[in-house]
DNA sequence: CAAGTATTCAATATATTAGTTGATTAATTG
DNA sequence: CAATTAATCAACTAATATATTGAATACTTG
């Protein structure tokens, strides 16, 4: 086919195609969905996401090649970052088409809940807002520098490692909300996990930094508690 | 690895992922930009998009295995549409982002326009602010059965096909300004050379219905003019 | 109910992609 | 400047995806 108009399309069309492919890979999604969090080194990217450390870099290379994400060599490391805060949203968008197009999503979660009771977060709506007046402890159980990266104003940042040692810095009479990377995320029901374990009156939210940010919290940064 | 943590993020991201293939093909997105038009059998959905009967059905039973379409039986025809409108927003977010961040998608819409002059809109903003006040001739070029479906309020229909016939229907004095599907649709682009070359004072808008409806122009649907 | 039409299915060839392994490059450090 | 470490590259296999063709199915109409 010679037709100019058709030549244009398909030049078209491919281009936005290559967006489609760079999404099209489950293991580059997650890389992705890490990002989202901050810039990370390709090994702390293979490991997160159970990856050899070439097929990472293979397929951050192919993110790169779409300009989804960029890199810079930092000494012995290379840092991989997001090319731009709207590519995190792009992954936010599709997140949510898949969540409401796909049933598939919500079985595989509730199989996953199964057998951890109040797991779900009830009543989100008013949890959020308590969240937002700061009214209950909110804990934030992510590795600290993803903390530091952005995290909602008035949390406690205790990384989930860290949990079991430092538990006397939580209150056994409050309602303790715990937050982590997003609803994908187990850090935070891990967490939840072992404070009711202990004791502690505790619930799982399941925004993560990003979702809060898009609905317009506010996003304390760098400050440590 | 058995870890169930993995697991269940592996199944999330290849649900995930599914919608990402379903947008890795550059035809699949041809489709499915016709279909954010409206809805479409399988017979004008290939011919518009240069496919194969055959493959246009098997790109659209890719598209609704994913759930983005639907397709109903109707008499001996079976019409596709989009499942949701939700569905065209996420292809409208993804063109933007392959604008956003493709260079080559800016230098293949130049490479085309060039020796077609002035084709580019111009003070977009302003011609945005008359078309919405209906102070030029707005013009919809797209075929009758889209223009039904939606279009800006006080538009004259006259599809490119028609337009030799029905110049008189158009005003000489007033500046007309087409418009089509969007921004890589061709047929405001040929309506304007046709205008021209006749006399009229025309230019071309680059949104199409979709994108006038994203930023919140009132759409006029039914009304024949 | 036979003929015609629209669509899907099945089989195939070709091209593309994902993951693995081992070698190579680039920066750092003793 | 040799050893170490992080990342990439190159070569390969296995798995998937795309487009084509011709046959099969499903509905309509005379």
């Amino acid at each position: 086919m010679k037709n100019p108009n058709r030549l244009f399309k398909n030049a078209i069309y491919e281009q936005f195609a290559r967006i489609g492919k760079a999404v099209s890979s489950p293991k580059r999604l997650e890389l992705l969905d890490l990002l989202c969090q901050g810039p990370r080194t390709v090994e702390v990217l293979s490991k997160e996401s159970g990856l050899t450390i070439a097929n990472a870099s293979q397929h951050l290379q192919v993110l790169r090649a779409t300009r989804l994400v960029e890199a810079e060599k930092e000494g012995l490391f290379v840092v991989y970052r997001l090319a731009d805060q709207t590519v995190c949203d792009f992954f936010r968008t599709m997140r949510v088409l898949a969540e409401n197009r796909l049933a598939e999503v919500e079985q595989i979660k509730r199989r996953f809940l199964e057998g951890r009771e109040g797991m779900e977060a009830v009543d989100r709506k008013a949890l959020l807002e308590l969240v937002r007046k700061e009214a209950v402890t909110v804990l934030d159980v992510r590795p600290v520098e993803e903390y530091k990266a952005g995290h909602i104003p008035g949390a406690i940042s205790i990384p989930l490692k860290e949990l079991q040692l430092r538990l006397s810095d939580l209150p056994r009479d409050r309602e303790i909300v715990a937050y982590c990377r997003g609803p994908y995320c187990v850090l935070s029901i891990q967490a939840v996990e072992m404070l009711r374990a202990k004791g502690f009156k505790a619930v799982r939210i399941e925004e993560g930094i990003q979702d809060f940010r898009a609905m317009g919290f506010p996003i304390a940064v760098n400050e440590e508690v």
